[in-house]
DNA sequence: TGGGATGTGAAGACGATGTAAACGAGCCTT
DNA sequence: AAGGCTCGTTTACATCGTCTTCACATCCCA
């Protein structure tokens, strides 16, 4: 469990501190507020943060931060605080509000809460199918295997491989595959997905060549699902009598 | 929006029911706490509750119900309670907790936080395909199935055939089906929604030919449900390749 | 029967994706 | 510390599919 903590009150935050250490969670500390992708980047669960201090434009800092890493449980903390605030807040995308002063054991309950929620539901996706036609897929080694051989896949493409997987026959988008693997959002005309997808495919190909793994849904994004190739392997099948024009069925349902 | 209370506290509960009626969302009061599992068949999004009300197996039920429905976000709501309460029953599976008298504003938003970071996880994963007749419409492949071929149905296709199918047997004007699917108001004499339809009538045809799924209402827009045709073509012409535009008669029954 | 609404087909513009390569940051070896 | 490696990111270009638009045919309602 990693935490982060925004807030100036230092009573409050170290014994907020002591407490989650105790109980074995990370935590960092910040006392003035870092540009919103920086709680992406760091892979945290959870953001304790009073609002407070951020002045003026909390509610934009709030939104940003909401937006930018929406893995991100966020916890608002303040001394007090009006209706119209908290329920602006928690429709901003804060998932709870407590008030300062609180017994430290219920704020870190209710911030278990919130990452129990979140993780409870993309718990589903990580499960990983071991394996798939010719591949097998070990999260233990970060690594697939084409037949037994390894497909030598770097960290991001078994990270990409193994969402894609988890989910089998489903089609994610880019942007979910981004916020998955990369854990924020992502950047207009990012083509990371992409290049990655491509490079999937060239060592699953390599590694596999008689089937493909991931299609492509124009204009949505990308569906693991594995499939024969039926395409020209018989290349050197001499015509004698065959029946080549087998080509002719797939126009009915074409166009 | 689903919502279930339960709760004996009347003045309470009225006053948040009038308000999320106010919001569109449909209210389930319950006086006395029934079988944990009725929630989850209820397909409820969240459920409020007062364990004060339900005497010592109060946490029981409260576990129970966290285990049953695991979908379900779950707020208490308890007049007097201490520290320790509140931690035990975060812990137990409550997603919040809030202190009543509170302004039912507030309740609402919390609700709407809890239930809004459950979807966003899970929203992919559990859209139950829609089926009409031979159509199987999968959102989650962002495609439709024609006795369980695809029908390579576009994105805007699928969208179009989606919104119209999620509204079975009302008839949409153009206008709100290019405002829903193209997120836009459409520009005078815009023929899109005429051409998104043919494409889908004719990929849908050549999947499930005994069917017509999207009606036109003259000067007013199309619908979509399923009909059996009865012309069946009683022909024993033979095709003979692509069936000339045979697609004449149907024309006649029109509704 | 006429005028507007709708069906139908085709073609070009546009955006999305495939592909390859260059770049730079981090890491290990020397 | 310098050099060579791997990996992730970014950029550029080629290619392809889709959407829009237009023209015309056909149909419905007044």
């Amino acid at each position: 469990m990693q935490l982060a903590i925004l807030d100036t009150d230092s009573g409050f935050v170290q014994v907020l501190i002591n407490r989650a250490d105790s109980l074995g969670w990370q935590c960092r500390r910040f006392e003035a507020p870092p540009p919103a992708e920086e709680f992406a980047a760091m892979r945290v669960n959870a953001l304790v943060v009073d609002l407070a201090l951020l002045g003026p434009g909390a509610w934009d800092y709030l939104q940003d931060v909401a937006t930018v890493a929406p893995g991100l449980g966020i916890v608002v903390a303040t001394g007090r605080s009006s209706v119209a605030q908290r329920v602006r807040g928690l429709r901003m995308g804060a998932d709870d509000w407590i008030t300062k002063p609180c017994h430290p054991e219920e704020a870190l309950a209710r911030v278990e809460a919130v990452v129990r929620r979140r993780k409870q539901a993309s718990s589903r996706i990580d499960q990983a199918p071991v394996v798939a036609a010719e591949l097998e897929i070990r999260a233990d080694q970060f690594q697939a295997f084409a037949s037994g051989r390894s497909c030598d896949l770097t960290r991001r493409e078994f990270e990409v491989l193994q969402l894609l997987a988890g989910v089998e026959g489903k089609v994610l988008q880019r942007e979910e595959i981004y916020q998955q693997v990369w854990g924020y959002s992502m950047a207009h005309g990012d083509r990371s997905v992409d290049v990655f997808v491509r490079k999937l495919r060239q060592k699953l190909e390599s590694g596999s060549p008689r089937w493909r793994y991931i299609h492509t849904h124009f204009g949505v994004g990308y569906r693991f699902d594995p499939e024969l190739r039926e395409d020209a392997a018989p290349i050197e099948v001499s015509d004698a009598g065959t029946a080549p024009p087998a080509t002719v069925d797939p126009a009915a349902l074409l166009r």
